[in-house]
DNA sequence: GACCCCGGTTCACAGCTTCTTTACACGCAA
DNA sequence: TTGCGTGTAAAGAAGCTGTGAACCGGGGTC
């Protein structure tokens, strides 16, 4: 084990670049008509996407791999099926811009697409330059998302959690966190709200959460020990019975268990709440 | 209403309608089709969204008064300077979601749309129900984005009802109310008439209550005495026989007996009774 | 190429909280 | 008074979470 902060710095430095490759959008494509995929290519190359041409569909679990940013879907390759291939993907991947690229098509069914929880739909044959706007104001939303990234390193009970670095300290030390360790610490430390394991695992992991899925809780267990062994008279992850879990750093012995009054976090939120109605 | 206890009846009842509002979806349309209206209007009406028809642009202060979730626009309607204006709504309002419904256009001019800001673009003459289903997937995206749900605390009676924290309060003190407990709690606290049990339960257990099934009952109890523990002088949910239970901070001494209150509550009642009869 | 290390995932079980069911007493309306 | 609906209480069932350990796969090392 390491005891400086400088050993951590190495790997630290590969997660965050791993991250950071998100900057180029990445775009999948299931198509199989050779000319509108070469156009698009083009116009896509030009903008500096990362385009994956499909001929067939492939499996949702192959799509959550793929770390996409937007999938255009003709239907027609998809064949019998696609109706549910699409709900499938969608409910798998909330965050994913799916845009719906198909020939001549009735009300009803593109009604039905939007309504299984595509973003968009585009009638064949369109211009490539109107696809890709359209791509892009549905990733224009999901985007924004990802803004509120704190890259300030914040101090809360004894832990200093330094997004910069992937790692949080107490007292200069170093609690030793994997990669998805410290980004669940993080989103936790940055909501005074409790957060359902199904909000947790989506924006950690990138996908929907598979149904008795407990990865969550194991990490937040792994969370706890770190957390109690760096800084043992504190309390920082409490648990909301049948709910999820709330992040509030809390001194143990102190019996401020539960109350409005000696929680700063409180105030905080609720000055954050009226800003919001003002606005 | 009577005085004494009115003074906090009118401000919970404003408070909690206040906070039903917020659930319905609003929307503004620009536009100048009657027929096109009505039929929207209609359709909309039985989704229980918030309409507003404009006939010619408003100012995007106004817009930003009117806390719109989406906002559709017929160009044609905004003559000269319709793009300045588009630009200057989706960059004064990020979370809105803007929908531009218009006659025929060329690529130029969707790709020109799309660039500014909106969100999707629809081309009339259009079926109503596809236009919803655009508006829906754009407010969708833009709602995933907005985190922090706004969930307003409120407080009725001694009671503070804090939804991001799955908790109420009083006087600073948690009710230890488990997750289920909280959900009937809120959800009868949004609401100022007699809900019937039947209602109850479909709403927070999310499917038809068994005949015979006394949940319900049970839960009830569980809140009073948690209540009453907290907040000896008031009363908060009051029995309806036949019928079920309706949610009003009462002071406990005040003899409600002398008329104003109990009127409408009596209306109420045979309301219910009449439309339980009917089904 | 074989091996090891590490992080992440899955599984099983214990302990506990919560929910449901059931039974009986009480009160309201006819 | 009678019948039905509601309040109350408690026991059993069901579900949730904490925890330790085994398993698996990728990446680096020898």
């Amino acid at each position: 084990m390491s005891s400086g902060v400088s050993d951590a710095l190495s790997g630290i430095a590969a997660g965050a670049s791993a991250q950071r490759a998100h900057n180029r959008l990445r775009l999948a494509v299931v198509d199989r008509d050779p000319g509108f995929m070469q156009v698009l290519s083009n116009r896509l190359e030009a903008l500096g996407w990362e385009l994956r041409a499909l001929s067939s569909a492939v499996t949702v679990d192959a799509l959550v791999g793929m770390r996409l940013n937007a999938l255009v879907l003709d239907l027609a390759v998809l064949g019998p099926g696609s109706w549910e291939y699409l709900e499938r993907v969608c409910a798998r991947l909330p965050g994913l811009a799916v845009i719906v690229c198909t020939g001549p098509s009735s009300v009803a069914q593109r009604v039905r697409g939007l309504r299984l929880g595509a973003d968009a739909w585009m009638t064949k044959p369109c211009h490539a330059e109107e696809l890709i706007c359209v791509i892009e104001a549905a990733i224009r939303r999901h985007r924004r998302n990802e803004m509120p990234q704190i890259e300030d390193s914040t101090t809360v009970g004894e832990i200093t959690i330094r997004p910069d670095l992937y790692q949080a300290y107490a007292r200069e030390a170093s609690l030793e966190l994997t990669a998805r360790e410290f980004e669940i610490l993080n989103l936790l430390s940055q909501s005074d709200r409790v957060l359902r394991r199904e909000e947790i695992y989506e924006r950690v992991w990138g996908y929907a959460m598979a149904h008795g899925d407990r990865s969550v809780d194991v990490f937040v267990r792994k969370l706890r020990q770190k957390l109690r062994t760096a800084s043992p008279a504190w309390n920082y992850i409490h648990t909301h019975f049948g709910v999820g879990y709330r992040f509030a750093p809390e001194l143990d012995g102190g019996e401020s268990a539960h109350g409005l009054e000696d929680e700063p976090a409180a105030l905080e939120l609720d000055a954050g709440l009226t800003q919001a109605l003002i606005a």
